[in-house]
DNA sequence: ATATTATTAAAACGTACGTTTGAATAAATG
DNA sequence: CATTTATTCAAACGTACGTTTTAATAATAT
């Protein structure tokens, strides 16, 4: 191979096994609990390579969201135009389907990895302030199409109510991938089909909510 | 005022002063991110009285969700067994209204305290383990009864899909305390009358996911 | 009053944290 | 090949944590 290919390899080797590291270990311990020794112990780089890579533990935890929330988000607006294309006002249930789908469906990763990326995600959202709002602004960038979406499809609702209403979607998604892989949880392995039930099992109960 | 009154006020002032801090900063901050200092400090105690009264950190934590957890769920049960009374079965939104109307209206304390028990129930059900688990267990006390409850009044589904959909409206009531107060939320003031509208909303949004 | 117990207080304990440093090594560039 | 740059490494930095200790003080009981 050529050099610039084995340079950008060997860099994000050690980079990508802290972030993939970092992941797994605040899906499981949350941000505070997870301390950068842990870190660098399990992923089997020297203690300096965080500072080095990332700069600081808060930055590092920034790149592990962002490395999430950029497709995810991107995603969805792509999935929320396909509807757009093929009708004006698409239903409350394509909608919800259309945002829970790239969060609960990871593209990338394997079987294992995507439960992690599930737990992080709802662990990610669940940490105190200051740490939660760094999620929180990541994956904002779908919410307001998504509400404008809403708004049109349920025109006699209020905004506000519609603003809470979608608040409590976000939060069944990220109870569904906090309890992920728990013995009674709705979703309880990243195989696909069983994600699809997932996702469809969601979109019923909270389009019915929605519509009340 | 006698001796003994005397006493035991002056025993519980210390005792008291470290849960309402707790209470507060673990509302605000999360367990690992508040500190035994930052307790004592602003509740105005030594740093040893924590240890005198209560033995380690994680058994203050618990003697602050227990002094939540258990007059919250006897009510839920105690609304349950009225309900019981009145009819054989009771409907989805009576049920659900029994379930959540205790958490979000807690009887002892004046407007500032609700909020700050409110987001202390979010957060205390948002923390990683060990911790999670502590109030997991203080609040489990009522989910089970209501489970019955739920199973009689829609015998069409299947234990398994009721337990996922009342685990997701733990998830909904969780969310609407951990974001109580802040200026989107369903639950802005603890005004008597605004917890009855947040109350009336939510379950009007989850009894028809319950029954979709 | 005296003895006993309960509570508060100040200080130190050992440990672990995030971050920084400066030298050693690897890789890329000229 | 020489040299500059990028990366890794071991060690130490200062700080803050939960907990323990030992003594002082307040409250109760004898």
């Amino acid at each position: 191979m050529s050099n610039i290919t084995a340079i950008d390899t060997k860099t994000s080797d050690t980079k990508t096994h802290i972030l993939d590291t970092t992941e797994r270990l605040i899906a499981e311990k949350g941000f505070t609990t997870t301390t950068l020794r842990n870190i660098v112990s399990e992923a089997g780089v020297n203690l300096s390579a965080v500072s080095y890579h990332f700069g600081s533990k808060e930055e590092l935890y920034r790149a592990v969201v962002r490395r999430i929330a950029v497709p995810v988000t991107k995603r969805q607006l792509q999935m929320l135009e396909q509807l757009r294309q093929k009708t004006a006002t698409p239903s409350v249930e394509d909608l919800l389907t259309a945002f829970l789908t790239p969060p609960l469906e990871f593209v990338m990763g394997d079987e294992y990895h995507r439960i992690i990326r599930a737990q992080f995600m709802g662990r990610c959202r669940s940490e105190p302030q200051p740490i939660q709002s760094i999620a929180e602004r990541e994956f904002s960038a779908s919410v307001e199409s998504y509400l404008d979406a809403l708004q049109r499809a349920l025109p006699n609702q209020s905004r506000s109510q519609l603003s809470w209403k979608l608040d409590l979607v976000v939060a069944a998604l990220i109870r569904v991938q906090t309890e992920a892989s728990k013995p009674v949880a709705l979703l309880r392995s990243s195989q696909p089909q069983d994600i699809q039930v997932t996702i469809a099992n969601l979109v019923k109960f909270l389009a019915a909510g929605m519509q009340a």
